[in-house]
DNA sequence: AGTAGAAATGTGACCGGTCACAATGGCGCT
DNA sequence: AGCGCCATTGTGACCGGTCACATTTCTACT
């Protein structure tokens, strides 16, 4: 086994001739150094290829240059059991990365537990050893408020995914009601009158901004609400397929299906198939999520496409900022996209 | 802002009345504990919520309860960029954690580039900073004997995914020939005997040796080896359109095709789609990988579902292992799946 | 020139664990 | 009782940075 530990601090100081904090100084952007100072230590750091350690920095300093994320358990191991396709870690990691690099900062991805009080003795645990600068709470845990007084107790910033209260923390979501209005609109710009919402839970904030949206383009537009149109879906693809078939099986069917989230969405586009009709010519449809499937079924799926990495990047930023000792805290909003695809495409012939 | 740190090794050992060292001992095991200490420290730590800091004990000691997962940025940017499904980090981490948490391990995920040069430094800035324990290599960089040579050079050990030479790594793999295999009989146990081959790059080992399962399959079963029926792919859908579309316009067309890669296998469910033929009625259609896409278009593809939270898992205890001092470097090869679905589905009419 | 005050640099302690080694205790044996 | 030996426990140094504070050097102004 080779050396463990390579140059450190006080090598750098020797070389140049300087004490450590002198080092220590041009490493953190410290005042007080003169600029010829400064760029021979960081010609010697560059030479002696000195890259400071993070375990002995977060010691007695301040800062331990980590990010935590924090994913849900069960939800990963049920997407993994499933076989079902989910890209989002890998979206928090791209959009994490993106961020922390610039600032010299790493992330640790952790699992924890639905369960609130599992989930908080878990999270004191994971924090109370790494002593991250900062904690990403996604669903359904940034709606856990144990977690969040516990990372106030402990000091520890903390951004929340999909939530939009703001106040102490960091908060980083996306226009949900702007969403239901856009994919409304984009129907009704295809020549649709007859569209149907397949909701989510009533539970979930983000369905009912949703709906929200939905409605009120409803309206802008001039269209009749049918309340027989909003479908009362649970995110599964067994209840949605049951209320799809209902909608598709008369003459008095929509010509439009807005699903809550792509689970609900392949109900429909299987339903459709067995009640024989085709998508767009028929029926168009259109999903929330944008996870992986939407984008290869056949045809596939338009869709919204949710900005995680872009969520997760702000996430990063604020945290970042907010254990440089900045108030990050305040709600961010990152812009969604419409991902155009065949199931909305123009071949749809009303009139 | 509150305390930054809590309760402390000092204060469990001023507790117990015993001395610091005593209590180190009981958390790491070690020898010449008098087991009525051994339950008064536990009792202790529990009762004071004592968690070992990790920076701290890295520190002095060898160990930092750190294993890194490197993943290529330039396929992660791509992957996203393209709205591509992709959860290969998703399954890294749940293989992971199922790993790491029962002993106290965390993971560190980090995207490097793919250029060589630019990748052995950036994995130096990221492990002299961390000082992991291990490392884990995913494609291409466990093809990266730079990165190898610098972990080996660093006494860090390492693990390498899709490599199966062994040596004084930690390889994990899985039986890619045996894929091949399988995937083969599966199709002549449902009946087929025309089965083309569309083949990845034979740069790729796994290509080759997948293949290689072809064909071993194909004499096993007393079948023709055509070599107009190999394709020549490149894992791109373009390619591979081009190629499914000659197999199938003429009248001498094979009723299976096995695709080396998802990607490609989408390249035929589209070709199919366009020439007017039926999955799985007058084709049947397997591929490799089982990304997020092919569980969900239409038909549900059947295909190979690779082991990477096993692999990952894995890797993990291998590199925990090596880090308490044992040889832990050998081939490991994790058990693949063939998931059934529609797209191979009996209903193909044969005879 | 003298001196205040800011700028630049240095010093020792310290963070919270583990290491190497020293010291103590308990037991069986002669 | 005296001894050896192993089991158990304790002590001080140390890892590689940063903190608080002390010291020196420079600049400006009376």
């Amino acid at each position: 086994m080779a050396s463990k530990q390579g140059v450190t601090i006080r090598d750098v100081a020797r070389d140049v001739g300087m004490s450590r904090q002198t080092v220590s100084r041009v490493l953190n952007n410290g005042p007080n150094v003169k600029p010829s100072v400064r760029d021979k230590v960081n010609e010697a750091i560059e030479r002696l290829g000195y890259v400071p350690n993070i375990s002995a920095r977060r010691m007695r300093g301040s800062r331990s240059y980590l990010i935590l994320a924090i994913n849900d358990r069960q939800r990963t191991f049920e997407n993994w059991r499933a076989g079902r396709g989910n890209d989002w870690v890998d979206q928090m990691l791209f959009g994490g990365m993106t961020e922390c690099e610039k600032h010299g900062y790493h992330m640790v991805f952790e699992l924890i537990d639905t369960d609130p009080t599992k989930a908080q003795e878990q999270l004191f645990k994971v924090i109370s050893e790494l002593r991250p600068d900062g904690v990403i709470l996604t669903p359904p845990h940034s709606d856990n408020s144990r977690l969040t007084d516990l990372l106030k107790d402990q000091g520890i910033a903390c951004a929340r995914v999909g939530r939009r209260e703001g106040g102490e923390f960091v908060d980083v979501c996306m226009d949900e009601c702007g969403a239901g209005q856009r994919v409304t609109h984009h129907l009704v710009e295809r020549g649709h009158s007859r569209i149907a919402y397949l909701a989510g839970s009533p539970d979930y904030g983000t369905s009912v901004m949703r709906l929200d949206g939905y409605r009120a383009a409803l309206s802008e537009c001039g269209l009749e609400f049918r309340k027989d149109w909003i479908g009362k879906g649970d995110f599964q693809f067994d209840t949605a397929s049951v209320v799809a078939h209902n909608w598709l099986y008369g003459a008095d069917r929509p010509t439009a299906i807005i699903a809550d989230n792509d689970q609900m969405a392949f109900a429909v586009l299987h339903t459709v198939e067995r009640v024989g009709l085709r998508i767009p010519e028929d029926l168009a449809l259109i999903s929330f999520e944008d996870t992986p499937g939407v984008r290869l079924c056949v045809p596939p799926m338009t869709a919204i496409r949710q900005p995680t990495a872009a969520m997760i990047s702000r996430a990063c930023e604020g945290l970042i900022a907010a254990s440089s000792g900045e108030d990050a805290s305040g709600v961010f909003e990152a812009p969604f996209e419409l991902i155009e695809r065949t199931s909305t495409a123009p071949s749809f012939s009303h009139s």
